[in-house]
DNA sequence: AGCACGCCGACT
DNA sequence: GTCGGCGTGCTC
């Protein structure tokens, strides 16, 4: 199996002895095409030699024991089948990309080679790079003579013998190591020791490290060269002088970079309602193997969770805790390993890909501090070899879908095929559950266990619709704030707790418009409105990224009448600062979280009460908890309501009871206030009252109505070229060859709200599957229609994205 | 995917 | 004329 998107498995021929050795899931590296040295891992051994071509041999064996069980390479396949996506896709991004090692070519000089008149330019160039640094990777060499195409270059300086060539593998993976000493083998009896000291007399330093080696070798600990040298006070040269004379020597040992340091508690006694879930759970377990835990925000569904873990590790088995990416970086690490302490392993994107590795070798050998992962997404990738248990946190998240790149695959729903090949139980925990969890629940395919009371008993957030278009009529707003909105945050102020607002859109304002022509500018990539970035003065495409100073005047017309339409996180902050100008506004979004610890700066700040009003995006409403937040507030909500989707009302009801949730999570009630243009709108009722029931019911229906999930399930075609004709053409063209096969469940092709992104346009295809058909067979129908798509040679080079179960 | 090979336009 | 563009096909 090679990590390329090639939806096949590559034979190569091995010797009786490697076959002996070799077992499926190591890791060989084989060459591939001309050139190239690829990391393979062994799918099967067999004997079946090919026929219609010879196999290579494979050029080295790259481990002792398999790095993937079998359970993985099952679990890989089902990935690979359900999403549609090749193996090679499941492979790379399962491993580390530290374990996926590749060649580069390095260019040497010939040293025998001194007849350089014979050389053309370029060539020269090349070769005299060469006198000045030993060896030159082709990326180098593009460099040097600025244009893409060397290789001939290169191959004629080879026929000239000037330069040769290697295929160079790079281990990536480096071990951290930590040099120790001890003495040497020679000085093991007590006549030699004096001897030793009587031989250092002149070398007071060296007598010194030694005396303070023997001191520190009274605890029999092995010492390490660092602390030896503090203690000792002496340099490095001293030890090394004393190694050379052979008295002491080094030796090495392999630490983990991963250490968990700090006391850990005992679990938290459960209150009777958690006691009550939990017991609920356990029954649940023993009819399914899948239950989902509704338990509103704030009801304590971690400490459950951690009692259900602690059963598990007892009974000697490995847990899995998913985590949406974003509330990793936060609390929930913490409260985690408060319980569990060193038993415990990260792994998550943010880690770097030592760490990664690392993690992957505690779990493939089952050692104690990998006995509970706590992870996103792509920690089901693990080597895990006896899994008890899934916890899936906030498993409506969004984020446990995986688009770009292939495989696209649903955390959640990945996982609890996992839970199914170890035999473990799983468990959904959210306080908005995704229609399809809840759905799956009420039939009884999972168990079902709610949890509707929080913690200490503080009551729900009390929440309060505002009518921004009443506000506007009665003149009562100040910028985007309606005189109630400014009362709510006022009192919270005064009473020295902290605010929360909610904007989902960053920026100034998402469009610049021009008040005398109407013109707006545009991204010249993307089919949509430059984002004004008033902190930087520039206009911004938040899809490629384009970014310019902002104009003075409009580009069309050249009037100096461009104005702001729309609002984002960016202005709520400026008119804050100008409303409440002695209090500390803070903000969260993508442009202030950017570097490694933004996020965590941010967080940090507000939990230290440094920031009174907190304004931000989405990633507010993930996994956060602040205990003296006594008011959120969203200030329009009507963009969530609006989106153009079949789970934008679904997923704005989850957005605002998950933001809602931040206020009030200590002692009193919190608030909630929501600015609306349309108070009445069902989403915003249900949300008003917590109604989860009444959404599910009416959302369900509207699902049942035009046929999307939980009933139907879809799979989604993306096609993309910088070519709006061939897009178009290829579109129509694979709608009526799908159309053909399943009629009416066909819907487009349509072109999405930004139809062209990074130059690229874009156009969609949505398949329906009623229930009643089989996957299986549908998707080796879109795979056949694929196929004979792409052997038409004006669509090849259309890219052809399948999104299975698209979110 | 990556890479080589091969066929065409725009420049020294 | 050639350099460099990109389309095409293959990789065990």
């Amino acid at each position: 199996m090679l990590p390329i998107p090639i939806q096949k498995t590559f034979t190569y021929s091995v010797t009786n002895e490697e076959a002996n050795f070799l077992n499926e899931g190591m890791r060989v590296a084989v060459s591939f095409g001309k050139t190239k040295m690829f990391t393979g891992l062994v799918f099967k051994i067999h004997e079946n030699a090919p026929t219609l071509y010879e196999a290579k041999e494979i050029h080295q064996i790259l481990d002792e024991q398999p790095l993937v069980n079998n359970l993985q390479l099952k679990h890989w396949q089902w990935i690979s089948t359900y999403y549609m996506c090749s193996l090679g896709d499941v492979f790379r991004a399962a491993l580390p990309s530290a374990f996926l090692l590749e060649s580069e070519t390095i260019v040497y000089k010939n040293e025998a080679f001194n007849n350089e008149d014979i050389l053309e330019d370029d060539e020269f160039l090349i070769f005299e790079a060469l006198q000045h640094q030993s060896q030159l990777t082709i990326h180098q060499v593009v460099d040097i003579l600025g244009k893409k195409k060397v290789m001939p270059t290169v191959n004629e300086l080879i026929k000239k013998s000037a330069i040769y060539i290697k295929e160079q593998i790079y281990e990536q993976y480096k071990p951290k190591l930590v040099k120790y000493v001890r003495l040497h083998a020679s000085y093991n009896s007590d006549e030699s020791l004096n001897a030793l000291l009587e031989e250092l007399s002149r070398a007071k330093k060296q007598r010194d490290a030694v005396l303070t080696f023997f001191q520190l070798s009274t605890t029999k600990k092995p010492i390490k060269a660092k602390d030896l040298e503090t203690k000792a006070n002496v340099s490095a040269s001293v030890l090394k002088s004393l190694v050379d004379k052979n008295i002491f020597e080094f030796y090495e040992i392999q630490i983990d970079r991963i250490n968990f340091k700090g006391d850990t508690n005992d679990l938290k006694e459960l209150n009777e309602f958690q006691e009550t879930a939990l017991k609920e759970i356990k029954e649940t377990f023993t009819n399914n193997d899948v239950t989902l835990l509704h338990g509103i925000t704030s009801s304590g569904k971690t400490e459950v969770y951690t009692k259900l873990i602690q059963e598990v590790l007892d009974a000697g088995k490995q847990v899995l805790f998913l985590l949406p990416e974003i509330a990793l970086t936060t609390q929930i690490i913490t409260r985690l390993q408060v319980y569990f302490g060193d038993q415990i392993s990260v792994f998550h994107s943010k880690y770097s890909m030592n760490e990664r590795v690392e993690v992957w070798n505690n779990v493939l050998e089952n050692k104690s501090k990998a006995q509970i992962i706590l992870g996103a997404r792509s920690s089901i990738f693990l080597p895990f070899s006896n899994l008890g248990l899934i916890v899936v946190d906030e498993e409506h998240e969004t984020s446990y879908k995986q688009f770009e790149p292939s495989p696209r695959y649903n955390a959640r729903d990945s996982a609890i095929v996992l839970s199914k090949l170890h035999n473990a139980k799983i468990l959904l925990g959210s306080a908005t559950p995704s229609l399809e969890s809840y759905f799956n629940a009420q039939q009884n395919k999972y168990g079902f266990v709610e949890l509707n009371r929080r913690f200490g008993n503080v009551q729900l957030p009390k929440i309060e619709l505002i009518d921004v278009k009443e506000k506007h009529r009665k003149k009562e707003m100040k910028g985007h704030f309606s005189d109630r909105m400014l009362k709510l945050i006022q009192e919270a102020l005064d009473e020295k707790e902290q605010i929360i607002l909610f904007q989902n859109r960053r920026g100034y304002s998402p469009v610049v418009e021009c008040k005398t022509c109407g013109v707006a500018p545009q991204c010249p990539n993307c089919d949509v409105s430059l984002t004004y970035h008033k902190f930087k003065n520039e206009l911004r495409c938040h899809y490629c990224n384009y970014q310019r100073a902002m104009p003075n005047s409009c580009a069309a017309c050249g009037s100096n009448t461009l104005d702001t339409k729309g609002f984002g996180t960016e202005q709520i902050e400026l008119e804050l600062k100008e409303l409440f100008p002695d209090f500390k506004i803070g903000r969260m979004d993508l442009d202030t979280t950017r570097g490694k610890f933004g996020y965590q700066k941010i967080i940090g700040a507000f939990e230290a009460r440094e920031i009174d009003i907190l304004v931000g995006t989405q990633m507010l409403s993930k996994g956060l908890d602040f205990d003296n937040v006594s008011l959120v507030g969203i200030l329009n909500a009507d963009t969530m309501l609006n989106f153009p989707d079949f789970r934008a009302h679904e997923r704005a009801y989850q957005m605002m009871v998950q933001v809602s949730g931040r206020a009030g999570r200590s002692k009193k009630q919190g608030n909630v206030a929501i600015q609306t243009y349309n108070p009445y709108h069902k989403i915003l009722q249900q949300v008003s009252s917590t109604n989860y029931t009444e959404m599910y019911k009416e959302q369900l229906q509207e699902r049942w109505q035009y046929k999307y999930p939980p009933y139907f399930r879809t799979i989604k075609i993306t096609l993309k070229h910088r070519d709006f004709n061939k897009v178009d053409t290829g579109v129509n063209w694979l709608f009526k060859a799908l159309y053909n096969s399943f009629g009416e469940n066909v819907l487009g092709p349509t072109a999405p709200a930004v139809s062209r992104i990074r130059n690229q346009y874009i156009k969609n295809i949505v398949i329906k599957i009623p229930p009643k058909q089989s996957l299986a067979n549908t998707k080796n129908q879109v795979t056949k229609i694929r196929n004979t798509f792409e052997a038409v040679k004006d669509f090849r080079p259309i890219r052809f994205i399948i999104d299975v179960d698209n979110y």
